[in-house]
DNA sequence: TGAAAAGTTGCATTTACTGCAAATTCATCG
DNA sequence: CGATGAATTTGCAGTAAATGCAACTTTTCA
């Protein structure tokens, strides 16, 4: 059968040209920016074909943002997962500090080269907002509405605002001395906006 | 000297084709989808060389997106000439509400296509978010912080938010009779979150 | 009217990305 | 082991967006 548990050759040997790819990648863009970067060069880097990147990775903005997917993923599960009794909301603080590790090492390289690049900026908004979407699902059910109404894209934004604050305060210059402690202040200061805002509006007529 | 106040024939005729181009686009663009149509035909729909679409417009996308960019000028001018006592909120509030008139026509059209075409979907998030940066700055003014501070993201991206909801509802095809003072509530909602959530992390310890 | 400035166009080139078919590598079974 | 089949890699050709440049046309204004 085609689907050996893990650990055939074949597994292992993909997953690592995919690695090298990408880490090759973020070291040319680190190196002389993201756009001043061809496609063409990091497939000689890396020692592979042109079009194998592209086998691996759909766009060039893909080998930049992949593990960012995995996130995403992550998250999805973790919603998905929980019990029908918890609110997102808890959910999602406890996922945010859980993985806030994941700020760290290569993302830090890959905020630096995106912080670099205005078209890249706004690309990775783009980014986070489809990640939001995720969230906005989740609060939906909660709130009993639909994705699309305000509530639940209220409240998504929000935690993509606290997302980008948390990065934004961790890697800024500003401060260097970033703890985790400080980044879970910023974390739950966001949450306490969230939960101020909805009973803000819990009454609110809905005459649409 | 070369700068006429306005009126010149030059004038004149460059507003005439920039137009010209922008409305063939759209038009091709909702007929057989943004992907679908290549500058080329856009060229030559309306006439114009190819290199001339470029010389107008910098990207394909920027023909789609052209008064967005009016949008968001329009808004900043309206901040930075507020009243230093007023609130960027209420600014907002009432700049919001002035131009609901502006989330019909052409932009109707252009919510279609945008709505058909997933890219173009995280890509008008971009743009929001770069709508949203004039707005963070006016907040941060008012609350005494850094652009880049938690606060005033917050507020932002809430505010997006709120502009997401509203043309939503306003072009859904739930809600076809989308009438104005339902937008102003749904505006008028979103206001009261942000208000709600400052007010619930006004005392917050600051300790980053 | 005639030169300068601004606008338009064609042409060549780069770069991201796609389709396709040949070649290579790996897994498995006789 | 070695053949068979499947997955991967690659080369090649091609499309489409975007850019630079130089030639050409139109508008402006002294």
């Amino acid at each position: 059968m085609h689907e050996r548990v893990v650990g055939g050759l074949r597994e292992r040997k993909k997953q690592k040209t995919r690695e090298l790819i990408a880490t090759t990648a973020l070291a040319l863009f680190a190196e002389r920016g993201y756009q001043a970067t061809t496609v063409a060069e990091i497939a000689d880097a890396a020692e592979v074909s042109e079009r194998t990147v592209f086998a691996y990775f759909p766009t060039k903005e893909d080998i930049l943002f992949s593990d960012h997917v995995t996130l995403e993923l992550s998250l999805a599960e973790t919603l998905a997962e929980r019990c029908p009794g918890s609110a997102a909301l808890d959910v999602l603080r406890d996922f945010l500090v859980e993985n806030l590790s994941r700020f760290d090492g290569q993302a830090r390289v890959r905020w630096q080269i995106v912080s670099h690049d205005e078209l890249l900026r706004s690309h990775q908004r783009a980014r986070q907002a489809a990640f939001g979407n995720v969230i906005a699902a989740a609060i939906a059910v909660d709130l009993g509405e639909d994705v699309d109404d305000l509530r639940p894209q209220l409240v998504t934004a929000a935690v993509i605002a606290a997302f980008t604050a948390t990065y934004e305060h961790r890697f800024s210059a500003r401060s260097r001395t970033a703890s985790r402690e400080q980044a879970i202040a910023v974390i739950d200061e966001a949450i306490t906006f969230l939960r101020g805002g909805l009973e803000a509006i819990r009454a609110f007529p809905k005459p649409y």
